[in-house]
DNA sequence: CCCTTTAAGTGCGCTAGCGCACAGAGCGAT
DNA sequence: ATCGCTCTGTGCGCTAGCGCACTTAAAGGG
C-alpha cells in the first residue's frame, strides 16, 4: 500500500501547490474503499475528511419511511465530509461507497487546523463544495422535471466520469435507491437504453456501449453540473 | 432610511461580535428589496453579498423550457449571494426577492477581505452555507417523494418563518413556479388547505388561520431543515 | 451438478400530476 | 358603472410512475 501512495490521483490534492501539498503528506492515512462502506452517517460527527483516489462515494439522504434518494455523487475531483470545515460536524445525510476504490483521509483536527490557514487549501475545498451545491441543486431540478430514463442517463454519466473503465457493478435495486424510483422503473428505464443499444446490462453489470448517444439523450441536468464543476475545480496538474 | 439604520435585524448580523460588526458598519449599505426584484441572474458576476433585515429571497432555478424550480428561501437567517465568498462568483441559480423588505449589502471586494480575515463572519457565512445546503438537499428530496400539498405545506411555513404576519402576498401561478409544479396542481392543494380550514385563499393573500395544523399535515422535511438551522445557526443575541 | 439465492423482467390496476380549454370572479382604471 | 385584466376554479383525457404479485434466469456454494 505504501508503495503505491500517490495521493495526487485525487485532483483536489493534485492542484495544491508544492509546499501546501508536502504540509499534508504527513498527515495523509491511505484508506480503502470497498463497496458498501459507510463513511459516516445522518447526524453522526464526522472524524475524518476523505479524499477518494478511485471509486465512486454517494451522498444519500434516507427518509424516515426508509425510502432513499441520491444528493451528489463524489469521485476522485473532490472531498467527503465537507461538514467538517463548513463546522456543522454533522449533516443529515450518509456517505456510502458506491464503486469500490482507494482514498486518503485527513484527521479533523488536522484539517481544522490547515483550514484556519486560509491559503490555497481553504480554497479548493470552498470552490469544491460549490460545485457540489450545483450538484445538489441540479439533483433537486431533475427530480422534479425529468423522466426516469433521462435521469437513469444522468447518473450513468455522472458515474462514469468518475471511473476508469466503461462497466459498472451495480444492481438496478441500488440504482433504484440513489434516484429515488422503483426498481421496476429502473428495469423499464434500463431496458429502453439497452434496446437503443447505449448500454448493456447483466446481473449487477453496466457496461456502456456507446458514451456519445448518452449524451445525447441526458437532460440538460448533466452538462449544467459538467460546465460547473470545469468551471470551478482546478485542472489537474502533473506534479 | 439612515433613521431605521438596524442591520442587526438580520441575525448573523446581530450574531456578530461587536468588534466585526463595527468593522463592517461602515460598509453596509441599505436596499430596499421590492418584490420580482432580481438580485442576480444565473450566472451573472456577483457585486454583492446581500443581508435580509426583512422579506423573502427566493433561489430560483430555471430550465431550458422555462419552467423553474425552488431552491432554497432565505429571510433575515442569512445571506444572499454565497458564490461571493464560496470563490465562483456566480451560481447557475438565479435569486429573486419573493415576499417584498428591505437589507443591507456589501461590497463584493469588502466581504472578500473580511471573510479572508478567517475570524467569527467566515465561520457564521460557512456554517449558514452548511444549513442552505441542508435545505437545498432536503427540497430535492421532497421533490422526489411528497405530494403537492404537503409540499405546499413545507413552503407556506419556510415562508412564515421569515415573515411577522401570517399572511403572504403570493399568486397560485407564482407558488407553482417556486414548486415546479402546474398552476392547478397549486389550486388544488390550496383548495384542500382551505377546505380543511388550515389557510385562507384570495386573489395572491393567503392567510395562514392555522398553523399548528398545517405542522401536522406538513412532511418531515420541513422539520429536517428547521432543526438543522437551529443547530448551526447563531441564536439572536440583543445587542 | 443440483439447488438456493439473488437479479431482472412482466403484467395489471391505480393514482397523481400534466396539458389544455374554458368559466367565473374580484380588482382597478377610465 | 363598465370594461378589461388578472387570478382562481373546474372539467376533461392522458401518461408516468407506483404497488403488488409473480416468473424467468443467471450465479455460486455445497
Amino acid at each position: 500500500m505504501t508503495a503505491s501512495l500517490k495521493p495526487e490521483q485525487n485532483q483536489l490534492l493534485a492542484a495544491l501547490p508544492a509546499a501546501d501539498y508536502e504540509r499534508l503528506l504527513p498527515h495523509l492515512e491511505p484508506v480503502i474503499l470497498p463497496l458498501g462502506l459507510v463513511i459516516f452517517e445522518s447526524g453522526s460527527k464526522l472524524r475524518h475528511l476523505y479524499f477518494p483516489a478511485s471509486g465512486i462515494v454517494s451522498l444519500l439522504y434516507a427518509m424516515e419511511n426508509g425510502a432513499s434518494t441520491e444528493i451528489a455523487v463524489i469521485g476522485n475531483e473532490g472531498v467527503v465530509g465537507i461538514a467538517l470545515f463548513m463546522g456543522g460536524e454533522s449533516t443529515p445525510s450518509r456517505a456510502v461507497v458506491q464503486s469500490a476504490g482507494h482514498g486518503y483521509r485527513l484527521k479533523a483536527a488536522v484539517l481544522k487546523t490547515e483550514f484556519e490557514l486560509g491559503g490555497p487549501l481553504q480554497h479548493m475545498l470552498l470552490r469544491y463544495t460549490q460545485a457540489l451545491i450545483a450538484q445538489m441543486t441540479q439533483t433537486a431540478v431533475c427530480n422534479r422535471h425529468h423522466a426516469v430514463d433521462q435521469q437513469l442517463c444522468r447518473w450513468l454519466l455522472l458515474s462514469l466520469d468518475r471511473l476508469v473503465s466503461s462497466e459498472l457493478t451495480m444492481t438496478q435495486e441500488l440504482i433504484a435507491n440513489m434516484l429515488g424510483v422503483r426498481r421496476e422503473g429502473v428495469t423499464e428505464a434500463a431496458g429502453k437504453l439497452q434496446e437503443a443499444g447505449l448500454i448493456r446490462y447483466s446481473r449487477g453489470h453496466i457496461t456502456v456501449l456507446d458514451r456519445p448517444k448518452l449524451e445525447k439523450r441526458v437532460c440538460e441536468c448533466y452538462g449544467v453540473v459538467k460546465k460547473e464543476m470545469d468551471r470551478l475545480l482546478p485542472v489537474q496538474t502533473v506534479r
